[in-house]
DNA sequence: GCGAAGATTCCTCTATGCGGAACACAGAGA
DNA sequence: TCTCTGTGTTCCGCATAGAGGAATCTTCGC
């Protein structure tokens, strides 16, 4: 496994995976350049091309020797999209929030220390965070975390951190001292800020959607070059940020 | 690897493949659910989850522990769903017939000397064929691929099997002789029979169906129980799938 | 608080997944 | 038609990636 690319849990599957999201870009993939693409040979390429057949997520044209995607795998996808979610009534505000905003937006949602990001829409500007759907991160060191640990009393926080905080960056908060003077500020002002907490350059801000008994589940937040989130922007992006939190809250309470 | 399951290719890759597919009738999967149905160790069940949660395939609930599908996979789904394909053509039509039927249908297109199973419409009576979405076999033994053979010489026919024929079961055509009888008798009738050829106690019938250019591309085939597909029955089957392939050709023609 | 059930982590082991090489296939050009 | 090149497929040997088991952690119900 030469592959350089980041590799979540087991390896084989992954690329299995990747090649599925292929689909997205690429109708028709050729053996040559999955294995390319993955950095990986070709009888490997085409062991995961034939296993995805074997499920019938993908196909091969017998005339051009090209695969493209199965119906297994859009019929999957059909009944997915039956299912109201929560990150269904998300998107639409993401899509929104980043049209508007300008900048790239992400849910995300808590497992216990940590949170998952779920989903996000990037911004189309050349110079922008990128997607992190997928990545699981400590809650001290993301906005939208951040905005769940300020709804929560000292000894909660603690509880979830047996060990301590670890610092990301210089600017992580390192001990529960400096992240409790974050959490007063982001109940102060209702949203949460992060500025440089889990990357050089980066800021971002977050604020919390809450259940219809008003429990914290998600977090909707914004992310951009640090040029660009100077404090007056951030107060306009938080106040955008909590009135879409509060749009999602409406919309998840006429689903009870 | 205790498991039973037929296994396409990679074990490891087959078993993530199999959990995107229990979502479709389980919006929400746990460890040992998984475990189970999969006939694997919880901790290999719980790595092949989280490698699903690392390309946002799937995601955990953070309250019930419970993995439900991501963004990710609908996203892919919603994508795909936007290209018309021979695959999204033929659908409808295999609806319609299995409704009108009352059988098992399937569609198949060639790879070089096999039929590939890319799509079915299972019946919905008790004693009825199965799916074989996924399944590659020999054009000679199934009903669509001698609809596709009858449209070749025997020059060509014989090109495709260098080292003859492989009987799988006693009815199987087992050399050229054999199967340039039925060949002719296709010919003859427009649509191809296959009498317990892959499957004792099958009978099926398949029709091809061709691109602008005139070509095989594909084949539907309907498959029951034999005692279901007599004589009478499997001419009034194939008139309906030759019909059901006209239009098909007709809706293919009016893409060019 | 306790016990049971379920999820997660970690260690050891081996068989599964990998790469390389040979072979098969397809297309283009002479 | 033949040759060459590019691409897809098959097979073999190897070692490491994936599996299972056990310990530990977490959650839930009583």
């Amino acid at each position: 496994m030469r592959n350089t690319e980041r590799v979540q849990g087991l390896a084989s599957v992954d690329n299995a995976l990747r090649i599925l999201l292929m689909f997205q870009q690429t109708p028709e993939l050729r053996v040559t350049d999955v294995a390319r693409r993955l950095g990986v040979s070709r009888s490997t390429a085409h062991r995961l091309l034939t296993t995805l057949c074997g499920r019938g997520l993908a196909v091969q044209d017998g005339r051009t020797r090209a695969y493209v995607p199965g119906r297994t795998l859009v019929d999957l996808a059909h009944a997915l999209s039956r299912r109201p979610d929560l990150l269904g009534l998300l998107r639409p505000h993401l899509v929104e929030l980043c049209a508007r905003l300008g900048e790239t937006i992400s849910a995300q949602v808590f497992q216990g220390p940590d949170v998952v990001f779920v989903d996000g829409v990037e911004a189309e500007r050349v110079l922008k965070a990128g997607l992190r759907t997928g990545a699981k991160m400590p809650a001290y060191a993301v906005s939208g975390g951040k905005a769940y640990l300020a709804e929560l009393n000292t000894a909660e926080v603690r509880a979830l951190y047996p060990r301590g905080l670890v610092k990301l960056t210089s600017h992580t908060p390192g001990d529960f001292e400096a992240l409790e003077q974050e959490l007063a500020q982001v109940r102060a002002r209702g949203y949460a800020v992060n500025l440089e907490g889990t990357e050089t350059g980066l800021h971002a801000v977050g604020a919390a959607v809450h259940d219809h008994a008003g429990r914290a589940i998600a977090a909707l937040a914004v992310s951009a070059p640090a040029q660009r989130l100077g404090p007056e922007r951030r107060h306009e992006v938080g106040a955008s940020l909590i009135q879409a939190a509060r749009s999602v809250e409406a919309e998840l309470g006429s689903l009870q």
